[in-house]
DNA sequence: CTGGGGCCGAAAATATCTTTCAGATGTGAC
DNA sequence: GTCACATCTGAAAGATATTTTCGGCCCCAG
């Protein structure tokens, strides 16, 4: 009670008060209790070298140099004192314990800890996780090698580090939703529709908005019991975040598919749902793994709320097959 | 933008033998490869368990106890502290110290670790409990690993199918091409202009359509050195089958991304390249897995092309970020 | 019954982690 | 170009956790 932190964007309590309930009597003094960064982690526990590639980018210099480290070599820095490493990466101990606290640990003491089960599972079995950048000269073959591991560790890192007490709140919002509205542009606007087309698949009043223009337009139109999803992978993309502040403000529940969790998109979501950020390179854009990596969490989405509202969405998906069925020629040959 | 992936760190080893000024008692685990040279015993790894049995009859009453409550919840214990433990078994701290010792560790916080590394290969150890189907009563973790475990099989299978000679011959066609076209409906008409979309980046013109009426009426356009791909699971969708029948009789190379190698496209496709089919059930639609398949499939042939006109290619594709960089809000960190 | 040996835990001593605070650094405005 | 501001950073104080010390207690033998 008597931290009051600073609130940060949404003063207004207009929300249900539902999602926060209240922290454990906060001797830890989680920082995010209130929506900025949201969902409050548990600590993971391989997600880790994900969850530093998520979060470097909001990271000061000294700080990456720690997170960096810690992710090159989990099990060397395991073995070190919070001033050992502190040595090591030529910062003060108070850096450590700051990044610790950003990556989702109460202090060091736990980051240590999962670091070393970090290191024990790479141990047991895991390849090291260091694989070889695209070159131009690659053969083919390995070409389709490469994207096809950085794909699947881009979803390992995906269904590491999602957040399923959020992913929840998200799907029971979705499941009684009125009205659901996805918003996205370029590359997420794909995925924004591909989660569009699913939605409606199952009864849902789903559309997905490419328009900036009539996003808003629509958007104005929402109201509390309304869905709206704003996808990005910057998280600061402004023709995505005005509709979804326009939603907000309407009083529709609002998620964030993002790859910045802290990035201008998440001051108007109600829940984040974070993807993963894989390391880019030229010949492999930022596109290619934030792509994979949404369209996981859509597909988590859709899932989910198939399960909860089967009775209905069972029907719905059968008539929708059929619906197409007659659009494919019979088998000839 | 920020070139500072290089650099990396620096290696971890590399302490200065000279400078003892950490009173930090001589823990140097040195992780490294000789591990022979090392006097005392290695930290128990894994073989915890086995080494409490073997000890525990050297072991006093209040001894066992503890070692019996280490063995018995390894992730619990790693969650104590030694005054926890002392607690939770009944004794104090120092014979939990004791215990440590006895068991191999310079004291216990290194016993903790350990701990918690056994826990984390315990708990990835539970991994084949995702084989399954999904169910309709699955909790939402088991949900999003299964999800995320299938995509990665399909990723791994459509890799190991995928025809590199096809391939090579499709990235030679597109990279020369005048024009291309890419036709798909539904759910692969999503990938189909994500394949657009990354082509165009590129400086190559191409488009996907949508519309069965415009792709023919587009198709017509077509002849020599030009590309047409159709993308369709099935293989028998009509509306994609057709244009590309059009394309084929205009005398263009036409392409074919299908997970059913026989079916009615083939029979106008020069090159096809097949994608995996994943067993598909009630809560997961073949559209979610041969989704996934096909964009690995464009990836590849993106990134194919890419190299293959990198020349061209890459000032293009730094033009094509570059003239969206300012859509982002510079809020960034 | 008494003495000895070793086990055990409370509390002191030490190491480690966390927090606070003020200097350092970079950034944007004027 | 300079100033004011905000932020980052590290040193040291403050809090916890771990290790050690030391004396009491129990058990067993004589």
């Amino acid at each position: 009670m008597t931290d009051d932190v600073k609130e940060s964007f949404r003063a207004p309590a207009a929300r249900t008060g539902g999602s926060g309930s209240g922290p454990t009597s906060g001797s830890a003094p989680a920082p995010a209790s209130g929506s900025g960064s949201g969902s409050d982690a548990p600590p993971a526990p391989a997600a880790l070298a994900a969850k530093v590639r998520t979060l470097a980018p909001s990271m000061t210099r000294s700080m990456q140099r720690v997170a960096e480290a810690v992710a090159g070599d989990p099990a060397g820095c395991a073995a070190l004192t919070v001033t050992g490493l502190a040595e090591l990466t030529g910062t003060s101990e108070a850096t450590v314990v700051r990044t610790a606290r950003l990556l989702g640990y109460p202090g060091y003491r736990d980051l240590r800890l999962a670091l070393a089960g970090l290191a024990a599972q790479q141990q047991s079995g895991r390849a090291p996780s260091v694989t070889a950048d695209i070159a131009v000269d690659d053969p083919i073959a390995d070409v389709v090698a490469k994207l096809a591991y950085d794909e699947q560790q881009t979803l390992a890192d995906t269904a590491a580090g999602l957040d399923t007490v959020q992913l929840g709140a998200v799907v029971a919002a979705l499941a009684g939703a009125r009205r659901i509205d996805i918003y996205g542009i370029g590359a997420s606007g794909l995925v924004a529709q591909d989660l569009g087309q699913k939605l409606l698949r199952i009864g849902l009043l789903a559309h997905a908005h490419s328009d900036p223009h009539l996003a808003v337009t629509n958007a104005v139109q929402l109201r509390s019991g309304d869905v709206a999803i704003a996808i990005t992978h910057s998280g600061s993309t402004g023709d995505v975040i005005e509709p979804l502040r326009v939603a907000f403000d309407h009083g529709a529940t609002t998620v964030a598919i993002t790859g910045r969790p802290d990035g201008p998109v998440t001051q108007y979501a109600d829940h984040i749902l974070t993807t993963s950020t894989a390391r880019e390179s030229e010949l492999r854009p930022a596109a290619m793994s934030s792509r994979t990596s949404q369209l996981l969490v859509v597909d988590c989405l859709f899932t989910c709320v198939t399960q909860r509202t089967y009775e209905t969405a069972a029907p719905a998906l059968a008539a929708s097959y059929e619906a197409l069925a007659h659009r494919h020629s019979p088998r000839t040959r």
